[in-house]
DNA sequence: TTATAGATTGACTGATCACTCCATAAAATT
DNA sequence: AATTTTATGGAGTGATCAGTCAATCTATAA
């Protein structure tokens, strides 16, 4: 690992135990192994750290989503993959998920420029407006639909989250909670 | 307003519009118009005055939420207005909304004591507990029942507040959710 | 009236923090 | 080989901040 993405681990790390509040440069810095200079090199302030690290974050995340798309599948089966592998994802990574909705909540979203968002949400609304246009959803505007979605994958994390479950339960409650969301929002 | 609560104002505006971080106390005082001291009189530290803050808009949704309760009621009926009245209450109090969550992705959230908690929840998990006893909801497990609750109202209050509506299509809206809920949940 | 307790003030402080600066080293470019 | 660019280090700094403190004010009770 570069330093870099020291640093990155390093204030990824510190931002979830302590908040961005409670997380001195000086900390990050000592946890990466690199000088107080380093980290400023790289980021030109704590601002640009904790922006770069949410881009960072959620440009993976959006990569392995990806990965899960196949041209020829149904909408459903593209919106179970999607939904299956955001659920997976984070309870793989965490601190990672902590970390965006943290972010979220902070003034540092407003940091965040169009097109990092753009980039970071096409995927979503892509099936979104396959599902509105071909006329698989019930007749709710679009915007409801995917805020609904998103609560829905939000409440299934928080319970997974605070259950430890076997993997195969885990996946379980998945399929069953998709089957859910799918017959809510569907005709 | 005394000036307990004017501080308490203060502290909910600037904190929900540059965070924690980015609002010292000083400012805090400032904007309550009341000196330095003032504030650590009330609140003996910045972290007292964050959780204290959390407890008093907790208990006072909670107190807005225990009014709609008529004893009489069906559980769907009681479940109803609690939904409607936590999205109304949110869409009112836009700031202590916004705020609770903040706080919820914040270090500060493991301050707050155990018997706060248990008078913060008691109302949700009592009609919770009716609704699984009573073999109203679908087997699922409760914790599952409830987190998906959550993030159903998280999903909709989002859509609320990012599209203008009338009081009127807001209503609407919010009927139809839960029923979608509802059906979601229930046999 | 006097005594006591709480409320309020704002100047002050010790610590901390984000960030700078310059020296050096390594790598890339000419 | 010479030159430029980039990477790294770490001591240093000015500003800021949470919290203190002693003095004054207010109110109520004895």
């Amino acid at each position: 690992m570069n330093k870099e993405q020291e640093i990155l681990a390093a204030a990824l790390k510190l931002f979830v135990e302590f908040g961005f509040h409670g997380t001195p440069t000086s900390k990050i810095a000592k946890e990466a192994g690199v000088a107080n200079g380093t980290l400023f090199h790289y980021f030109k302030t704590k601002e640009d750290l904790i922006v770069g690290l949410y881009n960072h974050i959620k440009d993976d995340l959006n990569r392995h989503l990806s990965e899960t798309q196949k041209e020829k599948d149904s909408l459903k089966d593209k919106m179970k993959n999607l939904y299956t592998a955001s659920l997976q994802w984070g309870l793989v990574h965490k601190p990672e998920f902590y970390f965006i909705q943290q972010f979220h909540f902070s003034p540092h979203l407003a940091k965040v420029s169009p097109e990092d968002i753009e980039r970071q949400t096409r995927l979503h609304l892509q099936l979104l407006r396959e599902g509105v246009t071909g006329e698989i959803f019930k007749p709710f505007p679009e915007q409801l639909i995917s805020s609904t979605l998103g609560g829905h994958v939000y409440g299934v994390y928080q319970y997974l989250l605070n259950t430890e479950l076997t993997q195969q339960k885990q996946d379980e409650i998945i399929g069953q909670t998709f089957e859910l969301l799918w017959d809510m929002l569907t005709k």
